[in-house]
DNA sequence: AATGAATGAGACTTCATTCAT
DNA sequence: CATGAATGAAGTCTCATTCAT
């Protein structure tokens, strides 16, 4: 039995968790590529190297392994503004640290990230619920800290919410074009980003003075 | 296949391609619903009322149905560049204008531009080409638009395609969230976007001038 | 829409209905043979003539043909208390026409009764509790016409329930042995068992009189 | 296959003897429970507290564990007719005897006997022989019982055949409802069970005299 | 124009069983 | 004694598409 409450899953080997993360993002990989409808279990099968016992022998089903890769990504993106919050500095400094975390992530799990982006519709039940809070919860933590530099006259005063959508739209859509093989870091990106997003909120005092 | 596209088609009745625009419609919305590979052509059958057979008399497959929606969303699309660079204006009056466009399509049609943005890749062959080719012009346009005012020295020299890229994440991405049915137009959105990025990018002096 | 409320099912062609009906009586043979759990889909096309598509375009289901064939057995069994009822008689009378009726259908129908005595237990949710409340519907007619002879003094006062036990044990289990082919006819095996069974019920007086 | 059942089987030890003979009980409540088909093997390592491995030690196989538990309940089955034969007395003393053994039976062991009932064409080749063989030779010793009562004119003279299929199916139908746990004790419903049928077979002589 | 029966490949999943550890 | 990873055949069911009517 193990010690934390509510935990059905019985408790598996190391071992069986190591294997189990390599399927998960070998799997990743596969479905970036083609998509999660238009994956068979025998693909899977054969990427993984795994004869279709085995492999459910991990997985549990094709929509675990799905939202396993999810949780892969989601795990990271929530230490992003846990991280900006424990650094503090100005509303600016930890906008721009958001986007590099961000991107920083998108770049090392592009295939991740692009399940996570395009196939969470075919999650269903709790497990869609599950992401969908978690999404929402990653969304109010940018929205507090424009909100902040609303707040502070640093930024002009404008619809947060808004203006978060913005935010996420310029940085999430580079799933679709930042890799890891390229020759451009997440920094490379997410400093220009940066520049613009932040100078483009800067309060008007600051620009319009004669 | 013709060698010509459109050439040796057969041409339909006025009805049949009014019927067959319907489906096409009507279609979208469910893809745009429940994903293009999760929505079984009986589910298609039920949505238009209609049999498998007459079905596919006006749709010839369920991937030629997926490039028709690509194809009435694309339409609509590529007219903008084209109405924007035929007003002139400035870079920052032209930005802002192919920002509008982009938007009022997003919240004209949010079914096709779900299923245009989400689905891409369930086409295959010349089709995937053909959409691939398109998309590219419209960023090509979009960056040219950039390149202008970076070099008219309205903007500031910065990397032009990553700003494109930056400009076009910020727009596309309200697909998720702009709805015709909710309170906002899609200008209450475009105008808040334009500014935020148009400033964003405003050349330095004109921001720091003491 | 059908004028009958509730029916959910579409309506289907007479054609339809005759081919299922065929499937559904070719289905209980095989089932009868071989069992429910042990025959599979593949095995059902052969027995039909159908591929696996054309089969389930007949059937919705394996559960939903099991409920069919129990369906086809017990619509008929239901019978046998009505038309008992109507005909009248005394409790020995009709208890001989509902065994009579009873074996006559296990003789008709020896495979459907054999899935429905044998794999009732294959059913779930809704569809277990509809057969389960038919069946103990018809227990309750047969209870109550050894009830009637009890109270009317032609049988001995007994424990009605087990009596209907009895009865019901007596008849059922023919369902093993009891076919058409046989050289026997319901009606062989019915008297000498109603004989048996009523004279053993039948009031002390009446036997034991010098 | 040995020539000599049981002889070249390894012998082994008595705790391996206890625990299968555990195994085999547990499992045969699962199997009523559930069906044998519609259990797994992974049911029955959980049910038993067990891995595969280890289970697959003491049963060999799932047809075996099946097997099993047929032979628990046929060799207490056929213990009856030859503590009957021992016992002596009338006709109707031993019909009732056997009657009393029987649901003696099916009320201590309902799993084993459900399972016997229902899952025996589960069981294939030399396994299913072995036990038609077994059940017919009951069978037998139950009709000598009737006959001998119909010689000595104890009984009217009737088919023999018919009216042990009759008894049998009175008694072996209540493995459907006879539970240990119910306040009915086999011997509750031995009883009536007897006077009916024993008294429905009873000779005409002492029931119809003028 | 339209129907819906039929196809057969392939979808996801579970099965009983084996065997290296 | 016991484990649990692995197998691969078979399970039930859905798919897009065709075609006789």
């Amino acid at each position: 039995m193990p010690l934390a409450e509510g935990s059905t899953e019985p408790r598996r080997s190391a071992k069986w968790e190591a294997r189990r993360q390599t399927i998960v993002d070998t799997s990743a990989q596969v479905f970036a590529r083609q998509g999660y409808h238009a994956t068979g279990l025998t693909e899977l099968c054969t990427a993984n190297g795994l004869g279709k016992g085995a492999l459910y022998h991990y997985i549990g089903s094709k929509e675990e392994l799905l939202a396993a890769i999810h949780d892969r990504v989601m795990d990271e993106v929530m230490l992003g503004p846990d991280r900006v919050a424990e650094a503090g500095g100005t509303a600016s400094e930890q906008l721009a640290m958001l986007g590099d975390e961000l991107l920083g992530i998108i770049q090392r799990y592009p295939d991740h990230v692009w399940v996570f982006l395009h196939e969470f519709p075919a999650l269903t039940g709790e497990r869609a619920e599950k992401f969908r809070v978690r999404r929402r919860e990653y969304e109010r933590r940018v929205e507090e800290v424009l909100r902040a530099g609303m707040d502070s006259g640093e930024f002009r005063p404008l619809d947060a919410r808004l203006t978060t959508l913005a935010w996420l739209g310029m940085h999430n859509y580079t799933y679709l074009w930042l890799k890891a093989d390229g020759h451009l870091t997440a920094r490379d990106v997410a400093t220009p980003f940066a520049e613009i997003f932040i100078s483009g909120l800067a309060a008007v005092e600051a620009r319009s003075a004669p």
